[in-house]
DNA sequence: ATTAATTACATTGCACGCAATTAAATTGCG
DNA sequence: CGCAATTTAATTGCGTGCAATGTAATTAAT
């Protein structure tokens, strides 16, 4: 039973109080389950995330999928060239203007999601929790994400 | 309105409905926002981190310290041989065992803390969340992480 | 007591994230 | 039209994360 509901300066520093803290560590920990999943698919946990960005539509610039993902150019650019050597993806300069960098995928690209399609499956398993809680839970998150970008 | 709650094949693999991307994006954009206000105190946020681990219980061992953080060594000798360069902490090879390394904070990391105080008051406003609200959230990511631990 | 196993940390190599800078192309404005 | 401002990627440099390996010290087993 808690006593007193008041927070004083240390208690405020506690890192199990705080909710970074929660969220950097579970979002490590995510990254460690998803890891053996996608090791067999030849992805990284961010690449994975920009698979999943392209398998719902294909051909997007470099700075629409660093919009999606909340990620720069800095990132993207070796990230997507390594996916380029690994076949998933052709990164092809448009013509029209030259700044732009299309990705699109491979038919080895588009053919990796059907197996990744077991993977949510995985997740939410180990996740041990309803779809609704998990739905509920994300949402509750991706407000916070967007309080903080704001 | 949505019409149906069951979740297709496809649904699973949207980045939106994904947990693990929203605890992704939103751990990156949290660290965003403490980026500046760690800037003045000449830390970066995982050193933050170990700060308020040391800023608890001083004198830990590298493992310990790994232990809360769940970080492993390879992360955290680069990153305490920096917060030594700081003079922020001191790193300590035990007499009686020779393995082990003892982080005790130094004056200059012990007055840290004052200075660190303010944060959590910036991020809980960045955040436009009621204490209450934060706790509960903090909560359930927390148990998360145990499962996904587990 | 010698060997084997374990523990604790350090090192190496690779892949992010991201700030800062650069470079090239396009747009807008006078 | 000419030129500055803007847009878009790429590059560089630094600090994580983490697997894999190395090394030294300690403990356990026989």
């Amino acid at each position: 039973m808690t006593i007193k509901s008041s927070t004083t300066p240390s208690d405020m520093l506690r890192l199990d109080n705080q909710l970074c803290f929660a969220l950097y560590s579970t979002s490590l920990a995510m990254t460690k389950v998803y890891k053996p999943l996608l090791a067999e698919l030849g992805l990284t946990y961010p690449q994975y995330l920009a698979m999943l960005v392209l398998w719902e539509r294909d051909g997007l610039m470099v700075s629409e999928l660093g919009q999606k993902l909340y990620l720069d150019s800095g990132t993207l650019t070796p990230l997507l060239k390594r996916l380029e050597a690994s076949c998933y993806i052709s990164r092809i300069r448009d013509v029209e203007d030259e700044r732009r960098v299309y990705i699109t995928l491979t038919s080895s690209g588009r053919k990796l999601k059907t197996r990744a399609a077991k993977i949510p499956g995985c997740i939410l398993s180990a996740s041990q929790c309803s779809v609704p809680e998990l739905m509920n839970l994300t949402g509750q998150v991706q407000a916070l994400r967007q309080q903080l970008i704001a």
